[in-house]
DNA sequence: TGTTGACTCTGTACCCACTTCAGAGTCAAC
DNA sequence: GTTGACTCTGAAGTGGGTACAGAGTCAACA
């Protein structure tokens, strides 16, 4: 299996094959005559896993966990279940935080339901305002509501 | 009023505010004669201001297009609503997606409540399952639930 | 006056998880 | 033999900062 039959097998960009295979997520497979990476069964399953943990937004180094324990790193699994309690964790912190967020943000957005000059917009002069105190919500050890990420294949 | 005392005042690390020079998003101030950078109250506003847009989970894009309303860039502040409007709309997105991977995290996490070797592992083999369906909910525009920042001030 | 120690300066590199690009090589089909 | 799709390597860019190194500034105290 060429690096393109892999990507369209497990919907990855063949880029982040290739970044895997650097990073060591991915063994380096095989080559053809020719120099093309040549991949088996194996990768397409371990490329599977990474690429099923990455869109249950765990990071590289909860994977690289997760394989280690996969490849029988470990006599039981409680650790892999230690870990995947504190994902849920995190993504529940995270739900709660943004939750906080669209409930500031909807309180800026009520003060100028009409269009008046920006100088008078309430939501304009409510950023700016020194007094007020910066909601803290996104202090966690968690990340944007922003940016673009995993888009699934090419 | 010297970068220190900027940064005391709005709970902003020295070195973020010499970035937000940097990227333009504040003026550079004027100077004292050993070089150190003095801050009026504009500045102090203005960074407010910012911060407050950052709290909120905005991109710079997003707080540079709200700066340019804000120093008068625009007759009437409907365009400062509909940015407002979307960017909720983002974050209720990025909540829903969470929503998701926390069930999909919920039942991969009951797939194994024992603690077997992880070649018995229900979680370790769902992961690996090429015919199970990546779960796409992540797939937006939207950022990560892991990695640290905001950490206010120093 | 000398020295300490807190503060500030510039510039560069690093973080994550990729993505993009340039420029070259490979290969099957026509 | 040529086209065009595919693949290769290596380097640089993304966002929003963070973390140095090494040098300079400055007020307070002895």
């Amino acid at each position: 299996m060429k690096i393109g039959e892999l990507s369209a097998a497990t919907g990855t960009p063949i880029e982040t094959i290739r970044y895997y295979e650097r990073d060591g997520l991915l063994p380096a497979p095989s080559r053809s005559e020719g120099n093309f990476r040549i991949y088996d069964e194996t990768h397409l399953t371990r490329l599977t896993f990474v690429r099923h943990c990455r869109a249950l937004d765990m990071n590289l180094d909860e994977v690289r966990v997760l394989l280690k324990f996969r490849d029988g790193g470990a006599s039981d699994c409680g650790e892999v279940h230690a870990l995947l309690d504190e994902h849920i964790d995190h993504v529940r912190v995270r739900i709660r935080e943004l939750r906080n967020l669209d409930k500031d943000l909807r309180v800026l957005r009520e003060q100028c339901q009409e269009a008046p000059a920006p100088l008078q917009c309430g939501i304009l002069n409510g950023l700016s305002d020194v007094g007020r105190a910066v909601p803290s919500h996104s202090a966690s050890h968690l990340g944007h509501s922003h940016k673009g990420r995993t888009r699934t294949a090419k």
